[in-house]
DNA sequence: GCAAAAGTGTTAAAAGTACACCCATGG
DNA sequence: CCATGGGTGTACTTTTAACACTTTTGC
């Protein structure tokens, strides 16, 4: 399962992203599903997970891990599926390279329709677990570019926990934790002071 | 994976324990190992992992929860193996039960001998997921028993963090987090004030 | 100049920490 | 009465939150 950000309802703020394969056999031919595949013998599940993903979305994430391993008997209607599912955030940059045809589409995460098998549940899962990290784990970077603004991190922020930030605080929590470093260079364009860039950078 | 507690090699502190299996079987013959086994077609992931910790340990313990899975390629010499690991709290009174035999020992959990596989790295990965559980969760009641003093519950705390707490500030930190109650009743015995007894109040 | 967002300063509340000190029991 | 841990009080520090205010750009 992917994550990345996009425009948002409104327009203005940004919103978590996944994209969706549709299926195209049965069962829950027709409904949309989560990416995933077969486990092949002489691979470990973190590559079995990024070789499912790229084939089927053609993104290779920098940031992946594994979620959680889903295994109740009745998941699937047919025979016994065990899901070992990996989860991944993909930067803005990212994501546009991302395919979109007839049976991959990204959709918003708060918005989706009915998912096939547990998907629905896996979902819901993964938000809650993404919504926990990103108070204790400099995640929220992965999900943008090389470059960015502390308003653009915020944002990831208000996007992930659906409640606004003072942005006052937001920068103090921000440079205190010494996950970010300027870059020097200032974005311009808006009309307004132009806001510093800075890069992430991850405790080594 | 069941963690209990037990005596410390000084005897006035408790210390983390585990319950391990000697494999009488190649590969690894004679290693101690976690116990573990197979996923049956009709049994859900806990149930199954429930099934083999009672049929190993003769334990079934209240506090289940699925800690990671591990599907490196070379995990075993032989065939590849994916394991889906859970792990379990005891309560001292369930691990008194507990049979030990000749190919089941409890030993301290963090002065363990070579174990089979991958099984020390899965050992250290559950002890590093009970430190930062323990911070933010209830989890250490279900190390004790039903009735419980502030003094056994910070003894288990000191246990898993393997450093001092304040009493004063422990006492107020449980309270004010609502996850114990009192019971009205008091332990007598010890040559000191009688300390009040809690049970555990987990949130419904 | 004005609107808008960047960035700084200040203050109050809350949470965490350290430690002094009284209480109740067994021996 | 004394040693021991139970339990309370209190002062201090750190963290978090709220919000006023100054700065720098586009138009």
């Amino acid at each position: 399962m992917i994550f990345g950000l996009g425009a948002s309802a409104e327009g203005s703020r940004s919103a978590l992203q996944l994209p969706l394969v549709r299926r195209v056999r049965e069962p829950y031919r027709g409904r949309w599903a989560l990416p995933g595949g077969p486990l092949g013998a002489t691979e470990s599940l973190a590559d079995a997970a990024r070789r499912n993903l790229f084939e089927t979305t053609g993104l290779a994430p920098r940031y992946l891990e594994q979620l959680y391993t889903f295994g109740a008997v009745e998941r699937s209607p047919d025979e016994r599926v065990v899901s070992i599912v990996y989860w991944a955030l993909v930067r803005a940059d990212e994501a546009d390279q991302a395919r979109t045809t007839e049976n991959v589409r990204w959709m918003p995460a708060d918005d989706l329709p009915p998912l096939a098998f547990d998907h629905d549940e896996i979902v819901a899962y993964a938000l809650g677990r993404l919504r926990g990290k990103v108070e204790y784990s400099p995640i929220a970077h992965a999900l943008l570019g090389e470059e960015f603004t502390l308003a653009e991190l915020r944002d990831v922020y208000e996007a992930v926990l659906r409640r606004a930030l003072d942005p006052a605080n937001f920068r103090r929590q921000i440079e205190a934790s010494g996950t970010v470093e300027p870059t020097g260079r200032f974005l311009a364009g808006g009309r307004h002071r132009p806001p510093r860039l800075y890069r992430s950078r991850v405790a080594p």
